[in-house]
RNA sequence: UGGCCCGUCGUCUAAUGGCAGGACACCGGUCUUUGGAACCGGCGGUGGUGGUUCGAAUCCACCCGGGCCAACCA
């Protein structure tokens, strides 16, 4: 059992069941399905990072990469290729294991004609309106379509001539014969094929009927030997259609369907849809706008491709709906770029100085790591020191705020790598506003030393005036300024929609900001920390040779904007934007249904059908069960009868036959029905007897009942076989007790000092110690009497 | 409204009947030639009510809340 490390995801723990208990035959095979109508976004990147991820991580293992490309409409060959580009981009191989869905038509075709075969399937002549009409409701059954009972050869014939071309888009489709009634919707008779004269971008005009998602999906991975396939939650309702036609068909492997959450990230949109609305309507300047949470947008932006595994691998892995803060992905971005970008300097909102004690013309060459001293990479570059000089304007302030470290008239302030100055004056143009500051510099502080050993609490980056170099920069931030524009805009009802919550300030293009030289040469692929900036790379598009564009990838942290933002009543105009509303609570259970019921009847359901009713009233009558049991047995004939014969068998209490067959059965029971079980109510009510006679503790019993619902067998026999017999004797208890005690100085502290919760660990120790033999209230008794006294 | 799925710190996620843990965020501190990084510390959670059990986040019942499904999309 305990084979499984914990901490791993649930599908992972799945696919280790499955090796353990053999039912992978050779290898794993994951596979990644993008549908080629539209870039992939982060979302994406989840799927493929854990796709992907999981055949590196097991040994014989592979991952498809698959186009999912049943609907010729939408899809285009130019999608195909930026698909690619990203997985690559991201760091993963399919080797040869590049498959379409278009390749497989033939064979897809040919399981259609075996399900007609079966009188499994059949062409459906009613149109698009009149299927839909028949479908039902979530409440009401579907009905029956007029040519659901078409024979066998009509049907086949029928198929023969869509495939042929001899009937017009709509006029049929091909169904499976299902259920009408299902409260599934997907069961009731759900289409596999329609006519689609269609240009298809690889198939051409070959084909004119296309087969749907859930046919072809299912078959697809069977075809291809897919062990585990893994999509979103919203395809929890296709499962059955995918059991369904695996079961039906003569399919090649078996392939099962898990569902884990898609990826939401706060500010920002993740349907392709609305992607592509984006796009359509220029709100973005392309699918890979830096804003866009495409991975080509991502890339242009300057992520890397480790920072959105990294990511990805933060978020996890799970069944529960979830959005994920948009800092979690920024921390991801960071960490990385931490420990690669070399330090440049650069401002981007240039106020002049003049250092008035530097000689006119003069040019001092300083030498300026390119690394902090925490990151373990060597490196220096040249750095021009000159009479003028560009800084922040935000770095100076005549006014300072109360904690600000930075130049102020009078004050000293360190330049980076370079020298001390002092602000001698203030020069500002007939409007009052400051044009330039005038300085002195302290040549004893060259590289920015103090010998005199005076605290100098401010340091602020620069740039020679005389060598800086001018270049444009672009300012990024979140694409909406609500943390779910969709939901924001279902909330706004009928007409709400969700580029109303655009953010205007999304990218702000900063003209005349000036860089340092050293930059000039670069690779165009470096990225770079602009010290107490951010980081930032050049836009591989619009940058050009000499004039460079430089995108901020994100910003550093930056704890001083955090505090200014929170004592003044607004951030700085270049900060990012302060959500606006707080909209879409994920109202959680203010709980009312309390108080209502004040010795009332707890958990009574409202409405029991009188005849269940009845039968329950017998049971309680009969055996003395509670209301609640009563009802739970006799809400299922089958339930109702397992418990009387198990209850007749007179080897244990008919509450704990009801006990065990209410709390204990059904974990284990699985799909099955109590007749699909491979033991009896008799054997169910032994192993309950076993248990109340003391034979066996109810871990023990647990254990059995584990054995039992897999195998069957006599419980009886399993307890003596897998040596589960009770342990009830305090001298055999007690050496085991002492030896729990002793192994585990820490926790016997800690209990002593008062964390009585403690025995529960204690006791633990010991049934684990005895597989589950110890009897756990003389364990408690003793334990408690050994930690007391 | 019928069916299926899901509720654990603010957010994401572990714990698979035996000490509710991690990450991000937040707060405080140390250090600092980046108001960065690093390090240390703190805050903070099992939706509710009953039940089963020596012991429940975990099993059962009911309630509450959320998601998905009525495309010839995937």
């Amino acid at each position: 059992m305990s084979s499984t490390p914990p901490g791993r995801d649930f599908i992972r723990q799945i696919i280790d069941r499955d090796l353990a208990a053999g039912r992978v035959g050779g290898e794993v095979v994951t596979r990644f399905p993008p549908e080629p109508n539209g870039f992939l976004h982060i979302g994406h990147a989840k799927s493929i990072v854990l796709n992907f991820g999981i055949a590196e991580e097991y040994d014989p293992a592979r991952c498809h990469l698959r186009f999912d490309d049943t609907n010729p409409t939408t899809e285009d060959i130019r999608y195909v290729e930026a698909i690619q580009e990203d997985v690559r981009w991201l760091g993963y191989d399919w080797g040869e294991h590049l498959y379409f869905a278009s390749g497989y038509f033939e064979r897809l075709h040919a399981f259609a004609v075996e399900l007609i075969e079966k009188g499994l399937a059949y062409v459906d002549s009613q149109s698009e309106e009149e299927i839909r009409e028949a479908r039902g409701t979530v409440t009401v059954p579907g009905t029956p379509s007029p040519f659901r009972e078409r024979s066998v050869e009509e049907n086949l014939d029928l198929f023969e001539r869509m495939r042929a071309g001899e009937f017009r888009d709509g006029e049929h489709v091909l169904r499976a014969k299902i259920d009408m009634a299902s409260p599934n919707m997907l069961m009731r008779d759900p289409l596999l094929y329609r006519i689609r004269h269609a240009h298809h971008y690889r198939t051409g005009d070959r084909w004119c009927i296309y087969p749907l998602y859930d046919f072809a999906h299912a078959l697809e991975d069977a075809i291809e030997g897919v062990t585990h396939s893994l999509c979103t939650l919203e395809f929890e309702n296709n499962r059955e259609i995918y059991d369904w036609l695996i079961e039906k068909l003569s399919v090649p492997s078996r392939p099962r369907q898990y569902e884990f959450a898609r990826l939401n990230l706060d500010y920002t949109v993740m349907s392709k849809r609305k992607l592509l609305r984006l796009v359509n309507e220029e709100r973005v300047s392309g699918w890979d706008d830096p804003r866009m949470p495409t991975v080509a947008g991502l890339r242009r932006r300057g992520v890397t491709p480790e920072a959105i595994r990294s990511f990805c691998e933060m978020v996890g892995v799970a069944k529960a709906d979830s959005r994920v803060d948009i800092a979690k992905l920024e921390y991801a971005i960071r960490d990385d770029l931490n420990r690669k970008a070399p330090r440049v300097l650069c401002v981007l909102r240039p106020l002049r100085v003049v250092v008035t004690n530097w000689p006119e013309g003069e040019i001092e060459e300083l030498d300026a790591p390119l690394y902090p001293h925490d990151v373990p990479l060597e490196g220096s570059r040249p750095l021009p020191f000159s009479r003028e000089l560009w800084i922040e304007r935000d770095d100076f302030a005549e006014d300072p705020p109360k904690g600000f470290r930075r130049l102020v008239p009078g004050g000293e302030v360190r330049l980076r790598y370079g020298y001390v100055i002092r602000c001698d004056e203030v020069v500002k143009d007939a409007a009052g506003r400051v044009r330039e500051l005038r300085c002195t510099y302290d040549p004893e502080t060259r590289g920015g030393d103090t010998p005199d050993g005076r605290r100098i609490p401010g340091t602020i980056h620069w740039v020679s005036a005389a060598r800086g170099i001018p270049c444009r920069v672009h300012l990024y931030d979140r694409l909406f300024e609500v943390p779910d524009p969709e939901a924001a805009a279902a909330a706004q009802g009928e007409g709400g929609d969700f580029t109303a919550f655009l953010n205007p300030g999304s990218l702000e293009e900063v003209e005349g900001a000036i860089i340092e030289p050293s930059v000039l040469g670069d690779p165009p692929d470096r990225r770079y920390q602009f010290e107490r900036l951010g980081y930032f790379w050049r836009d591989p598009v619009e940058s050009s040779e000499g004039h460079p564009v430089f995108n901020r990838i994100v910003t550093l942290r930056d704890s001083w904007a955090r505090r200014s933002a929170a004592h003044t009543d607004e951030g700085t105009p270049g900060a990012r934007c302060t959500p606006a509303a707080p909209p879409a609570t994920k109202g959680r259970a203010e709980s009312p249904g309390e108080g209502a019921r004040v010795g009332g009847t707890p958990g009574a359901p409202p409405e029991v059908p009188p005849e269940v009713r009845a039968r329950a009233e017998a049971l309680e009558q009969e055996f003395g069960l509670g209301r609640v049991d009563a009802e739970i047995l006799a809400r299922d004939p089958e339930v109702e009868g397992f418990f009387r014969r198990a209850a007749a068998e007179g080897s244990a209490s008919a509450a704990g036959v009801a006990n065990w067959m209410i709390h204990e059965l059904p974990p284990h029971q699985g799909d099955r029905t109590l007749g699909e079980l491979p033991f009896g109510p008799g054997e169910l009510a032994r192993l309950a007897g076993l248990l109340e006679e003391g034979r066996v503790s109810s871990s023990g019993a647990r254990k059995v009942l584990e054995v039992m619902a897999a195998d069957g067998g006599d419980p009886a026999a399993l307890v003596e076989g897998m040596k589960l017999e009770q342990e009830s004797d305090p001298e055999a208890l007690l050496p085991l007790v002492h030896e729990v005690i002793a192994a585990h100085p820490g926790e016997v502290a800690a209990y002593r000092s008062g964390k009585r919760g403690l025995v529960g660990f204690f006791i633990g120790q010991v049934m684990r110690e005895t597989r589950g033999r110890a009897n756990p209230e003389l364990t408690r008794k003793l334990l408690e009497r050994e930690l007391d006294g």
